[in-house]
DNA sequence: ACCGAGTTTCAGTAAATCCTGAAACTACAA
DNA sequence: TTGTAGTTTCAGGATTTACTGAAACTCGGT
């Protein structure tokens, strides 16, 4: 191997580590746990499919908690298990476009996130509804306020996130102009 | 006082009480704690203005907890301290308008989620654009993009932050059909 | 200068969350 | 049926985050 290039790897690598580090933190800001954030990093810069052993290698950490987080991902729809013909092993791969990412991603938090509280809201405006007295009306219509509010914030996360790239992007752009 | 009335008053407590309770916990899920989450769903849904002593005792939570989680409501520009003229106690309101709200959520986590995540990629691409080698330039590709993505979503969301609810709405209903 | 209503701080504790490591389990191959 | 490579589970430990309660502090009024 020659020198030049045996530096740029190892700068590489480098690079990659300070990535992941940095990116689990960074999860660790938008409510994600650590690890998973850092499974995940590992995996869309991965240049080949990785098995779990390699990710525990990588990351020192557990087999539990590798499983565990490997799972979570797949649960996501972040990552695929793959196994290798003749092989008993798995291995895991990333979804790498970025648009894609974004869309598993908001769809899934508006499941997670926006749903429940969509529930919790149209519940207690349905049951406050017929309440007389002004500030049973002044309560009644913040809570109609704030679900109707989410009510078009989850009609946008589910159409945006149906739609193409290509429909979204060009146009976000000219809205930034 | 009219029993009709009375009932109605009772319901309206026991809703809000409700309401609070299970936003509280919606917090949690959107990472969020859950003290914060109850303070600013008490606040958002209160007639008049709130002191220190009355949350404490509407959430049964200690001073200090009541504390905290006001000032950073506060430094979130969720709600605000009020000082009646003549007295010493502190008084709380919320920032009632939903738009505003929403505003004030995004421009927020943006400057505490998405600037520190793009500055970490940032810096990757940068270290990472000169290496040699198709794996480097693979990673460099990848982060790119992540980095790409992000700073047009920052642009959105500034952008979205700073207009008025009056030209934003309509459009996205328009957006859904 | 002191009182007292009110705010702020913080050491200690409680609770939630995350991680480990090892044992149990699965399924295929010899 | 036994061995082996691999996956899954989970009790207990470690770490992080949240909360309490009380002491320290602030500041206007007397």
């Amino acid at each position: 191997m020659k020198k030049k290039a045996g530096n740029d790897q190892s700068a590489l690598s480098q690079s990659r580590d300070e990535f992941v580090t940095r990116w689990g933190t960074i999860g660790t800001a938008w409510g994600i746990n650590r690890t998973m954030a850092q499974v995940h990093a590992l995996l869309i810069t991965s240049a080949h499919l990785m098995s779990t052993d390699e990710i525990m290698a990588d990351l020192k950490i557990s087999r539990g908690n590798a499983h565990k987080n490997l799972r979570d991902l797949v649960s996501w729809g972040l990552i695929r298990s793959v196994v290798r013909k003749g092989e008993r092993k798995e291995y895991f791969e990333a979804e790498k476009d970025v648009w894609k990412m974004f869309c598993i991603i908001i769809r899934e938090r508006r499941r997670r996130e926006l749903r429940p509280a969509l529930g919790a809201l149209e519940e207690c405006a349905a049951r406050t509804q017929d309440l007389k007295g002004p500030e049973a009306a002044a309560f009644n219509k913040q809570i109609k306020a704030l679900s109707d509010f989410l009510v078009m914030a989850d009609g946008l996360v589910t159409k945006i996130s149906r739609s193409e790239q290509s429909t979204i992007i060009p146009w976000a752009l000219k809205f930034l102009k």
